[in-house]
RNA sequence: AUUAUAUAUCGGGUAGUUGCCCCGAUUCUACGGAAUCGAGGGAGGAAAGUCCGAACACCGUCCCGAGCCACGCCUUUGGCGGGGCGAGGGACAGAGACAGUGGCUAACAGCCACGCUUUCCCGCCGAAAGGCGGGAGGGACAGACAGCGCAACAGAAAAUAUACCGCCCCGAGGAGUAAGCCGAGGGGUAAGGGUGAAAUCGUGCGCCCCGCCAAGCGGGGUAAAGUAAGAGCGCACGUCCCGCUUUGGCAACAAGGCGGGAUGGCAAACACUUGUCCGGUGCAAGGCCGAACUCCGACAUUUCAGUCGGAGAGUGCCGCUUGACCCCGAGAGCAAUCGAAGGGCUAGAUAAAUAACUACCGCCAAUUUUGUUCGCCAAAGGCGAUAACAAAAUUGAGCGUCCCGAGUAAUAUCG
RNA sequence: GCCACCUUAGCUCAAUGGCAGAGCAACGGUUUUGUAAACCGUAGGUUCUCGGUUCAAAUCCGAGAGGUGGCU
């Protein structure tokens, strides 16, 4: 899990919500926003549209963040970052989805490749 | 061993690497927090659905009100008078909810025990209706002689039976030599008609033998038995209802006695009746504190900027886990349940923690390959919140819903 | 967290407890040189699912499933 810090708050989530920028792919979307801060900070959402069971959303949002988290120190410090899940997302392994976070934070410029 | 039903309990394990939330200790600190350490803790039986009733918190109108506070007067260890605050209690009534009796409970529409009723099976009694006993289920189980309604189709008729056919009696009159026939109309009749879910409580009998020619009468038999005709009648039995009453039971009710009677169904039809219960909103309740920002006022100023005070504001903190708690359980009770003594502290997150990966054990209905005649098994391969159903959001009680295995207990069947 | 409503033919909707219907669409035919329109006809239903009340349920009652909307 993220430490606190590297989560997004209650507060600034509508902010990046409204102001980001979209970034596309396949299984993801993302919305990207720079935020005054020395770090950047993540946030993972799945509809229920996606998997209706709370088990499976639960568990896309978990190894997401185990996946940011390997990458965090070659992240782009200042970015609000907001990861959206399209429908059968949740029929990628874990080793696919890896493939397909990292490709689009490098689409994004927040992982330099 | 298999299948079906019911059900106490359990829900993957071990090791390693890397992490998250809470708690505790230590250190540092710009007092916002940060770092390190810890043989500290970290989802469920249904956490889910939200069908229920509670705890807890706040709020509204009226009334009662223990007590407290100050004031006035008097005949001053006291009495009287009006006023304020006020724990707590009551009423808040509608097209609301509930409905056998008793108990359990914080409370319930839940649970336990009992009663009544109903369906199926078995046995016995009886001519039948029906009754008695046993077993397995079901019952939203007050009221349909208070009102207001509903019942398609079929049927003569569907709730005040108002008679369509038939049957019986009377019969104006008609044709005819007569016997016999036809017959408007009137009266009686619910036994027959065959419909329907339901037809005015149900069942059985209305006879047999002997004597007199017969009708009829007399005698005998059977539990009992004959009218102008006709089963609205008679007799007997059964079921149910009403009134009075005895005994048993806390009660629902049961068993019996006397007398009278036969009133069909639907209240899960009604803004129907009777009885009981109910004020509202929900932890986003509510409390503390008031950041950014906005507005107002004052001060100050050439301008920009600023300082102080007030109002609004949700960045935040509390509520938030010690509780109708958990384990064990002497003892009480048919049971639900209550519970002495002893021991324990067991998630509190907030765009939301409780995990990710690896190895071994594990699992694999169906599908693929190899070994093997096949199966088992082994290996490959696949799965993995590592098995199905499924994840806290104030709390716990119940209901109903979903579901794979392990395991426990009992019955039936086969060996 | 809480509340209200909906589910009927392929689609949009009706239907006092008493034979489940309408419009559009589909299919066949008539008409036309041909198509459309028009006219005639035909088929199509587990009334979301499972129980119950009733003689009888799309309708009444209970439970479940799916969906829509609202409050905070």
């Amino acid at each position: 899990m993220l430490p606190k810090k590297h989560r997004i708050t209650k507060k600034s989530f509508e902010d990046i919500f409204k102001r980001g920028k979209n970034y596309f792919s396949d299984y993801i979307s993302l919305k990207v926003c720079p935020i005054p801060e020395n770090r950047s900070i993540f946030t993972f959402v799945v509809s229920s549209k996606v998997a209706k069971k709370a088990v499976e959303r639960n568990k896309l949002k978990r190894r997401s963040r185990y996946i940011v988290k390997k990458i965090l120190d070659k992240a782009k410090k200042g970015c609000g970052v907001i990861v959206f899940f399209k429908k059968d997302s949740n029929k990628l392994n874990f080793y696919d989805l890896e493939r397909e976070i990292i490709v689009i934070l490098e689409k994004a410029k927040i992982l330099d490749n």
